[in-house]
Parts: C-alpha cells; structure tokens; sequence
DNA sequence: GCTTGAGCGATGATCGATCGTCGGTTAACG
DNA sequence: CGTTAACCGACGATCGATCATCGCTCAAGC
C-alpha cells in the first residue's frame, strides 16, 4: 500500500527517528477519539480503517490493541471493535484510580520534589500561559505534564506505566471540552501542592489525591 | 503452520470455547517466566518463538505485546524483545503499587464486602487446603483470588485491569518459590482483613495496603 | 404469523512472504 | 596494530491473502 507518495502526512518531515506506522495509527486514533470525531459505541472496522489510513491490517491491529489496554476501545473475539465508553461515568472510573496512584507517586516523590520543585513550576507557568492564550490543547498538555512529573519523580518503574495507562491526557482532553469546567482555573489549583510539597508535608499524597478527585463530577463514584 | 493434525496441544479438548492461538502462546510463555526455564535479560526471538510453539509469528508477537504491557518483557524498535527483570528489586516496585490500588478496592468495596464477605473465606480456606496439601500453585491461585474478589467488589471497571497488569499472580508464585516466604503463613494473615471488612472498619484499606506491603522484602522501596 | 435454520456477506484471526533496519564482522586503510 | 567503513546475516515491521466465525437475512416449516 501507500503507492509511491511520501509518507508523510504528519508533522515531522525528515525527522531522524522514524516512528513505527502502529505508533502514527495510535495517535491518529486517539485523535478521533479527543475530537469527537468517533462517537461511543460506534463499531470500529480493522481493515476499513487500514484502507483510510492507507495501511495494513497489520499495524492497524497493534494500535487497537493498545487502545484497548487503555479501556478506549472494547474488543471481543469474532466480534470486532467498538468504541469504548468515554462518558463521565467512566471518567468517575479513572479518576479514583489515577489519584489513587498520584497519592503513592507524591509520597513517593516527597523527599526529590521537595528539594528541587521547579519543574512543576515550570509546568504550571506553561498552564499559565496556555489559559491566557486560550490554548486548550496546551493546557492539557502542561496540566498532564504537572502530573507526570510526580509520577516520573517517584522512581518507580511500574507505577509510571500503570498511570500512563489510564489514558490521562485523553480524559483531561474530555473533560475540559465535554463538560467544561472552569479553565484557567487549573495553573491556581496546583498551587498548593507545590506548596506542600516544597513544606515536605506528609499529607501531600492525600492533598494530591484530593485534589484529582475535585476534577470527577461526583468525588466519590463508588459502586 | 500446524499441517493437518488437531491443534489441540492444550489441555481442554473440546471445549466449546477456543482460545486464539494469542491467547494460548501468552499462557505458554507465562508459564516459562514463572518456571524459570527464562533467564531475565534473554532473548526472546519472535520467530523462533514461533516455529517452536509451530504457530506464525503474529500471535506470538501478539502475546509479546501483552507481556510487555505487564513489564515482564521490554521491546524496543528494531531491537527486538527480551525477558524483563524479574528480581526481587523490580518486586518491590510493584507491591506498592499493588498495594495502592488495592486499598482503594477495599474502601470502595467495603460496603459490599461488609455485608457478604463469604467469597473471601472460601478462598481463605483455599488457601488452607492448598497450604496442607503442600500444593504451591493451588496456593498462590487461591491467594491472588481472594485479592481479586476485593478489586471485583470495588465495582470499578478501571480499577480491576489497571490491577491486572501488573501480574499479581506471577509475582506471588514467584515471590513464593524464589524468596520463600512462609507458605501457610498466608491463610492467617488474611483473616484479620476478613474481620476488618465485617466490623466496617474504615481502616481496611490502609490495613490491606500494609499487608501487601509486608509481602514485599523491604516494605517501603523508593528512588 | 411466528419460529427456526440454512445461506451469505462482513470481519477478525492467522498465515507466509517481503522490506528495511540493526549489530556484529571483516577487510581495507592509515 | 588500531581505526573505520562496507558487508552480511538476523530480525522486527509491515504487507497482502486466506481461513474460520459471527450476525443477519430470508425462506421453509409448523
């Protein structure tokens, strides 16, 4: 496939690291899902999509397999693909889980960020930035960088990947242009943790927690 | 592959039900981390993979990738798969987070678990049978099944996979036949959290989460 | 008219083959 | 003899094709 035109519908024109064609899939339908573009339920056709895309089943599949790590997407044997439920009552799903893992990446952390916070500033500038300048998407991103930072400073190697699981970006993404909450809101709220943090507040894993669950509609979606 | 003969090399002739051949090949190599017959750091060639297990290469690349999501093989582009750390350093990684996640299972599931926790001692008794007949594998299925029913209670459909990739039960078997740690210990240990559930303790999460932590060879890794 | 099962199209699962890259090896050069 | 660059085998990534299964349709039977 692909006949003879260059490849090279994404942004990165000759960079040096070619990303795998599954890895290009993945964001493209991440992308459908953050823009709406793919409405919950929708059935999701492996080869029609690598026909669009102008691909192989091959890597098609690969993406849909991590798509479906990240709950995104629901598959069945025989049965096919859909999409999965991006509603806020899944997200009420999400956030306990990631703030419970945020909690133990703070406490974790405590001792590294304590010393040395500015990376966090940092992202909360950029927040700062992207509010003003009404960039959603930087908003996100920075807003998720926040949070990444604690899960990178905690050191351990499977707590990261357990929360990058979790699809955070994407459900940040959602949650400000679904249902809209207050804006720039965000670069204040993250005020205190650094706070607490720079304090070496034991609490600080528990004021994390919280804090993430003040995103869910309800605090405490149990059941 | 597989000329003409029945394909039926797994022990369930005839079920109703066939597992695809992902499934199976994932099971396969499950089986080899958990037996030792794969030394961390090895090789693990796909299609050599294959042609032993006389299957193509893309279900055994499908297995490999739900391995690597459990970071118990690392892949990088073009670099191939090998097995993952498996030592008791990258243990200690894991039951925190472990740990994390379920005492969140047990404060969602409280009121559940309060009301009827008689799935938790049937396994507990499990556990004593398997315990007496010296059967470590028995052990280890009751064990982790009994933490199971806590994250299937919670009720929460993120909580339970994000718990699942982190592969409880290779790490209990491992934990048990490597470090060696007390075996009939176990069923004992759990009773304390059986009455916490019954007496409605809002401490039961904490108390779960520590006991995780004491299966661990030091309770708090960080950095 | 309602049920039921054969037929059919759609689709996921798997396969065998090819393409391009990586790492080690070897041979030319200084 | 040490360095470097072309070469080569191995392997992952991707492809196009085939196979088996699922859900649906429609007609036969009651």
């Amino acid at each position: 496939m692909n006949g003879e035109a260059p490849h090279n519908n994404a942004e990165s024109t000759g960079n040096l690291t070619r990303t795998p064609l599954s890895e290009q899939v993945r964001r493209i339908m991440l992308d459908n899902l953050v823009r709406g573009r793919w409405q919950a339920g929708q059935r999701i056709v492996e080869r029609r999509l690598a026909t669009e895309l102008g691909v192989s089943q091959a890597p098609v599949r690969e993406a849909l397999r991590d798509l479906q790590a990240m709950r995104l997407v629901e598959s069945s044997p025989h049965r096919g693909t859909r999409v999965g439920d991006l509603s806020p009552r899944r997200l009420c799903q999400v956030y306990p889980v990631r703030a419970a893992l945020e909690r133990l990446a703070a406490e974790l952390s405590l001792p590294r960020l304590a010393e040395d916070p500015s990376r966090l500033e940092e992202h909360t500038e950029g927040m700062r930035r992207a509010a003003a300048a009404e960039d959603v998407d930087a908003q996100v991103r920075h807003g998720v960088a926040f949070h990444r930072e604690i899960l990178r400073a905690a050191g351990n190697a499977v707590l990261l990947p357990s929360w990058e699981s979790l699809a955070v970006e994407l459900w940040t993404h959602l949650s400000l242009t679904r249902v809209r909450t207050g804006l720039h809101e965000n670069a204040r709220d993250h005020e205190p943790i650094i706070e607490a943090f720079r304090r070496r507040d034991p609490d600080v894993g528990r004021l994390l927690q919280l804090h993430i669950l003040g995103y869910a509609p309800q605090p405490i979606g149990a059941s």
